[in-house]
DNA sequence: CATCTGGATTTTGTATCCAATATCCTATAT
DNA sequence: ATATAGGATATTGGATACAAAATCCAGATG
């Protein structure tokens, strides 16, 4: 990551944007809510202008809604778009890892346990963000060696709404223990070279992340908005 | 389209991202191109702010890449990212496609085939951007019932791509006759409720034509960039 | 002759200001 | 009392102006 020595300090733009981000992962602006320009321009001591490059931005990425002379909201999903997001996910997390598996080093996978381990950590300390960081990380090792740039890419999209809505959750998730020991398995499927069984247990493994939650939220908001 | 009478006036940014797209997608805009925004604003007689925002959108939908503090330039894809776009249509049409025929309707399909005849017709007039016009339309009627918005928007974006590099060769794409009886073929089988053999032409159906388009474009540029 | 340095020019980034649009509240009429 | 019209207020959209960064080119230096 830090391989590149060159600062190429990023925008205003994009460090609103970035920030704006993780406040809506957290949850800390929920689903919904208006965003008032002028008020995060003074938030973060700018003009209006980066605020909108960053809202559209976001916009862009699916985060927040840009309705024309309303502002901005942070969008909000239907159920059924949540499931929808997971069973993406399925799709191109799976073509990704079959690409990858044969692909795979040792090394790589190393560093894939490691990332686990520490997203165990945070997974127990209840530290929602930097589970989110780490999570990113893990995906991005595992896919890493597939060749495929644009999927890649495509899937991060995704996988950030996915991740929202896991992150809004994660407390209440702790009881799924059985999720660690799929991830190892996973890795060691991977890692022998079983391509098929390594597909089949990650798209389990997704589909039931997403029916838990699915659950979950069923109960938290019975009116399906 | 029309049936929504509120005016609701899109705003400029809008507007230029909307000539912009056309311009790149009907190579007005070659690859690499660096675009400066300053003629852009004097070309559409507005201030460079709207420009921006158009840039940005563009560079979120993958058609241009802003680069920090160095403008903006048309993306060019390398053959292999090419590849890569027509394998991730076939991953997501084939998936709406399973989801839509189960509810297809016959008017549905009469809609289908009424477009594709307008295609041929513009694809005989050799006028591209007609034709991309429909083949949008063509897909968003294939897949509209297949209750998957955000699947169908992923698709949006990557279709586009995948479009401009047909409507690049589509002069010399007019060699491929067989093309016409495939899109029949298509219908005829949803149609019929024939799921699985339907879906098995559509990927052979995005296969050829990325096989087709690829050896074009080899020849065209032998060396891989 | 090649390379580096420093300023001039171009281009992008941000702030401030004004205009256009939407929202909200009040007054008026039915 | 309710509904509608009109205007006051708040909020976003766009233009101009200024600041910062990058590029280009000439001249100096080895």
């Amino acid at each position: 990551m830090g391989s590149n020595r060159a600062i190429s300090r990023q925008s205003l733009p994009d460090v609103i944007a970035s920030d704006l981000r993780e406040r809506i992962l957290s949850g800390d602006l929920a689903e919904g809510e208006t965003i008032r320009q002028e008020a995060l321009a003074e938030e973060y001591d700018v003009s209006r202008m980066p605020v909108r490059e960053a809202l559209k931005q976001l916009d862009a990425e699916g985060l927040v809604q840009l309705v024309n002379n309303r502002g901005a909201t942070v969008t909000e999903h239907s159920l059924d778009e949540i499931a929808e997001i997971f069973d993406l996910r399925i799709l191109l997390e799976v073509d990704l890892f079959r690409r990858a598996i044969p692909a795979m080093t040792s090394a790589q996978s190393d560093l894939c346990r490691d990332i686990l381990r520490q997203m165990e950590a945070s997974y127990d300390a209840n530290d929602v963000s930097q589970w989110g960081a780490l999570n990113q990380r893990f995906h991005a090792a595992l896919y890493a060696n597939a060749g495929r740039g644009l999927t890649n890419e495509l899937l991060h999209r995704v996988a950030l709404q996915s991740d929202r809505y896991i992150r809004m959750h994660l407390s209440v998730m702790k009881q799924r223990e059985p999720a660690r020991m799929e991830h190892r398995e996973l890795l060691q499927l991977a890692q022998d070279g079983q391509v098929d069984a390594a597909c089949a247990l990650l798209a389990d493994h997704i589909g039931r992340a997403k029916s838990q939650l699915l659950a979950l939220m069923a109960e938290r908001r019975p009116l399906q908005p």
